[in-house]
RNA sequence: GCCGGGGUGGCGGAAUUGGUAGACGCAAGGGACUUAAAAUCCCUCGGUUACUAAAGUGACCGUGCCGGUUCGAUUCCGGCCCUCGGCACCA
């Protein structure tokens, strides 16, 4: 049997195609990692998926098919290209499907990711399969593991503005105490003396305080039905993320990475990478940065510190409130109040942060019985409980301003707190009895002792630059992100490498012991105790470290955002078992030029990221502080009704399908097709019809080559033939490196029409043998890298190159000369109106275009009469005659 | 409420720096081929309207709305409206 395929009713057979050239493909090794130290690389990755048992749809290759064509033109251009791919194997979706099939989550793992792998050869995305990962195997999570025990390792100086090895921090205390380092609150500063006396125990403990990787106990989001905590980036209108249930709040013992010492450098970087400006604004708005004061005020507990933003409405506080959980509680309730507070504590206690702030709206508090006095002015201000302030943010404190501040103006009207002006708007004089919200914009200061009558503009800076040199308080920035909540109660993830003991506290275990292995186990289902089911196996537990002590495992494993956090620099050395990854390696392919994925990872993976590439960076393992340089997100792909591709919904449109109906060159075509790369856009059957005609049209052109006569040549019509071939040239390269993949392929269809236009039965007309057959060449060309399949049948079948791939061809350059005109087309236009076109030679000087234009009839018809004000030329396009 | 995108034919969408709005494709209508259908090929295709026997030739309107800048605005500026996405008691 032939394998060379016919033309079916003027149809090719893409099967046969797709099953002759991919093991070709394979054999050739298209899709090996450049390494040829003369060229310059270019690093396209695209997220590395969460394989399940769905497997990919039409959705999905929305993403791998655009950085595919991009990872083949830059190979043609003459790159080293790395284009990998891996699996975020870890994770609950998996694990529960597995609960579910009573299988164990490796075996289903392996299941889904052939399956995934499967599919992606199908649709040709030219991954390089022998950097392949696996962020559920050892090979790989022993380096998660490794880079948790270098956070665990270092600290956050912020003198420095960097991460440093925790051993100098502890040099420093040994030498000079907590003198030069900045506390953070609640932590007591020691002495030299202070230091030595402690234990190790208490020494770690006081340590974690500073570490990056820390364990502490803390109110978290626990998620009932997943049974695990979950971060606050994984909390979604106080839901579970995945499950959607309700969390709940418990305070647990919990492992967290400090990202929020680098809440500045996340944001401020921000403005040096080329993302999306939503992605952007998503990370600031999370981050939340906002820059303000902290002010004393003191009370029976002792000085209570408040932070504002606005410093220049202090003389408007009117009364304190603190959040439920804030320490001076007990201390500032008095007997009367007593019985009230405690039922309001807690009442606020048995909710989440998160669930409350999303639930409530109706402000609720009570009166604690005690007094502040307002620093500013002396007055004596009574002091709430609410919980509508909370304890994570700030200083846990506020003073109210119900006057220019819409929450505390709701909580004023509804207690009958007073209320006082202190800012005047300029538009209208503010009256406490009218007012029915709260004025937080500009005005001018009054009711403000010697401040009255600074206005707006610079009330805040004034302020704050006189309770510094008074005494009365601090510049501070505060921020809304809080530290990364890591520990998951689950088993299916990456255990954490710490061992505690009794006398020593926790010990990190050595970097030679790693990985610590997860234990291969039949049963695994995960607990309502808030430990993680790998508490309960005792061989696993149990450790006896290399001193004799007895300790126990942490049992918590990471949530799967650490194994994402950092892969994009394994796969530049993915199989060296000495490092995680190699510097020279590292340091040639890194950071990411291009990096494509969904939009829903904005604050949580693409955050989390930044925040490992940047601690690795301090600490001297990478020389980069951005891992990700250009960032693209495809647009949501929507099946045929409109909705979501869902499972349950049952419109999921698969690759297969598609590549079994039109074939994988059509699919591949049509999902570029279909709009803007980030815009959303719909599935629609009869579409990709539109693209399977045109690849139809092209192989009818390329069958018909040997066999067609080329008649009446003329020296017009191959200049024209010349001209578009050469202006396809340029727009597909501009378009495939600007993302405009839609009109890359109007590009061709128009060049494709333009070859039917020059056809008739079995001729063509006016262009040589030579000259089609370069157009012919140029077209698959450029066609290649988006419709792999096809174009080098007629590469090497066809046009008879049999020397190698059509993916192997340098990309073609355009040459600018074939795509100058003899004579051009002018607009003319009267009064900005589209009166008439002249052909001109393209040397016309403006002189006599200006004559031509006011001599043609048309435009005569229009001026009669009147006076001819003005005469635009605007060289090479357009004469505007203007008229009075 | 705040932040970030978008609003262009029946539909998806085009329009490198302000310069012929609607490329390319889908759908639709007409025609050719065919016993027929599919496929294929050719033509028409923003709206209103005038002239003409007709092929055709014009005019006016038109890129969410109102206004501005300009010889000229889908593009720039100001003010609105609608819509999608994100955040939302963060002091």
């Amino acid at each position: 049997m032939s394998t060379k395929p016919e033309a079916i009713d003027g149809r090719y057979d893409f099967k046969t195609l797709e099953a002759k050239w991919r093991p070709l493909w394979e054999k050739l090794g298209l899709y090996q990692t450049g390494n040829d130290p003369n060229k310059p690389k270019k690093y396209i990755l695209d997220f590395f998926p969460y394989p399940s048992g769905e497997g990919l749809s039409v959705g999905h290759c929305r993403n791998y098919v655009p950085t595919d064509v991009i990872s083949r033109y830059y190979r043609s251009r003459g790159f080293n290209v790395m284009h990998p791919m891996g699996w975020d194997a870890f994770g609950l979706p998996t694990e529960n499907a597995a609960i579910k099939l009573k299988a164990k989550p490796a075996e289903l793992t392996a299941k889904f990711t052939a399956n995934y792998k499967r599919q992606m050869s199908l649709i040709a995305a030219s991954y390089d399969w022998s950097r392949e990962i696996n962020s559920s195997t050892p090979e790989y999570y022993r380096w998660t593991q490794w880079i948790f025990l270098q956070l665990y390792h270092s600290w956050y100086d912020q003198r420095k503005n960097r991460a440093r090895p925790i051993a100098e921090l502890e040099k420093e205390l040994a030498a000079t105490g907590t003198k030069n380092i900045s506390l953070p609150s609640g932590v007591q500063a020691l002495t030299p003396q202070e230091w030595q006396a402690l234990s190790i125990k208490q020494k770690k403990d006081f340590l974690s305080n500073f570490r990056l990787a820390y364990r502490a106990a803390s109110a978290v989001n626990w998620d009932p039905v997943e049974k695990t905590v979950l971060a606050n980036e994984e909390v979604v209108d106080g839901r579970g993320w995945r499950s959607g249930a309700l969390v709940e709040r418990k305070v647990l013992q919990q492992w967290f990475f400090r990202i929020t010492a680098y809440a500045d450098r996340l944001e401020k970087d921000l403005d040096t990478i080329d993302w999306p400006e939503s992605i952007k604004a998503m990370q600031r708005n999370w981050i939340g940065r906002s820059e303000g004061a902290e002010v004393d005020f003191k009370t029976e507990a002792g000085n209570l510190r408040v932070f504002t933003t606005r410093p220049d409405t202090l003389w408007g506080a009117t009364f304190m409130v603190l959040s439920p959980e804030h320490p001076f509680v007990a201390q500032l309730t008095t007997s009367a109040q007593r019985a009230q507070v405690e039922q309001y504590v807690a009442a606020a206690k048995a909710q989440s942060e998160i669930a409350r702030a999303a639930e409530e709206r109706e402000k609720t508090g009570v009166f604690t019985g005690s007094y502040a006095i307002n620093p500013v002015n002396d007055e004596k201000i009574p002091i709430w409980i609410a919980d509508y302030v909370l304890m994570g943010y700030g200083t846990g404190a506020i003073m109210a301003v119900p006057a220019h501040d819409e929450r505390d103006f709701a909580f004023a009207r509804k207690f009958n707190l007073p209320i006082r002006v202190v800012i005047q708007p300029k538009e209208q004089k503010l009256l406490v009895d009218e007012m029915t919200e709260a004025w937080p914009h500009d005005g001018v200061m009054i009711n403000s002792g010697h401040f009255d009558g600074t206005p707006a503009d610079e009330a805040v800076n004034k302020v704050t630059a006189w309770l510094e040199q008074t005494g009365k308080g601090v510049r501070r920035v505060n921020y809304k992100m809080r530290d990364w909540l890591i520990s998951r109660q689950r088993y299916w993830g990456t255990p954490i490498p710490i061992v505690h003991t009794d006398t020593l506290g926790e010990v990190p275990v050595a970097t030679e012991q790693l990985p610590v292995v997860l234990p291969d186990v039949p049963n695994y289902e995960p607990t309502d105790t808030g430990e993680s089911p790998l508490a309960l196996i005792d061989e696993f537990v149990n450790i006896t470290l290399p001193d004799g002590t007895q300790g126990r495992r942490e049992t918590d494993t990471m949530g799967t955002f650490a194994c994402s956090s950092w892969y994009f620099l394994r796969f530049a050395s993915p199989r060296t078992d000495k490092v995680a990854f190699e510097n020279d390696q590292v340091n040639y392919w890194l950071p990411v030029d291009l990096y494509v994925g969904g939009a829903e990872h904005a604050v949580m993976h693409l955050l989390y990221a930044r925040f490992w590439t940047k601690a690795l960076h301090d600490l001297g393992y990478v020389p980069f502080v951005e891992p990700f340089t250009v960032l693209r997100n495809q647009g949501m792909l929507l099946s045929y009704d409109n909705q979501k591709m869902s499972k349950s919904r049952g419109n999921v449109i698969t690759p297969d399908a598609v590549a079994e109906a039109q074939g994988v060159d059509a699919l591949r075509a049509y999902i570029l097709f279909l709009g803007p790369f980030d815009a959303e856009s719909k599935w629609e059957e009869t579409g990709i019809k539109g693209v399977s005609r045109f690849l139809n049209r092209y192989w009818v052109v390329a069958q018909e080559f040997a066999s067609v006569k080329f008649v009446e040549p003329s020296d017009e019509r191959e200049r024209a033939f010349k001209r578009i071939m050469h202006a396809t040239i340029k727009r597909v390269t501009h378009d495939i490196e600007n993302f405009q993949f839609n009109t890359a392929i109007a590009a061709l269809m128009e060049f494709m029409n333009f070859f039917y236009e020059c056809r008739r039965e079995q001729e063509v007309v006016g262009v040589s043998q030579a000259m089609w057959r370069e157009g012919l060449e140029a077209f698959t060309r450029l066609l290649a890298p988006i419709c792999p399949f096809i174009a080098e049948e007629v590469w090497q079948e066809v046009l008879g190159h049999k020397g190698g791939s059509v993916h192997q061809q340098t990309w073609l350059s355009y040459d600018e000369s074939a795509l100058a005109v003899d004579e051009i087309t002018i607009v003319v236009q009267v009064n900005g109106k589209l009166r008439d076109n002249l052909t001109v030679s393209i040397n016309a000087g403006e002189d006599s275009i200006k004559q031509l234009a006011l001599a043609s009839e048309k435009v005569q018809k229009f001026i009669a009469g009147k006076a001819v004000k003005k005469v635009i030329v605007v060289p090479k396009k357009l004469v505007n005659v203007v008229v009075g």
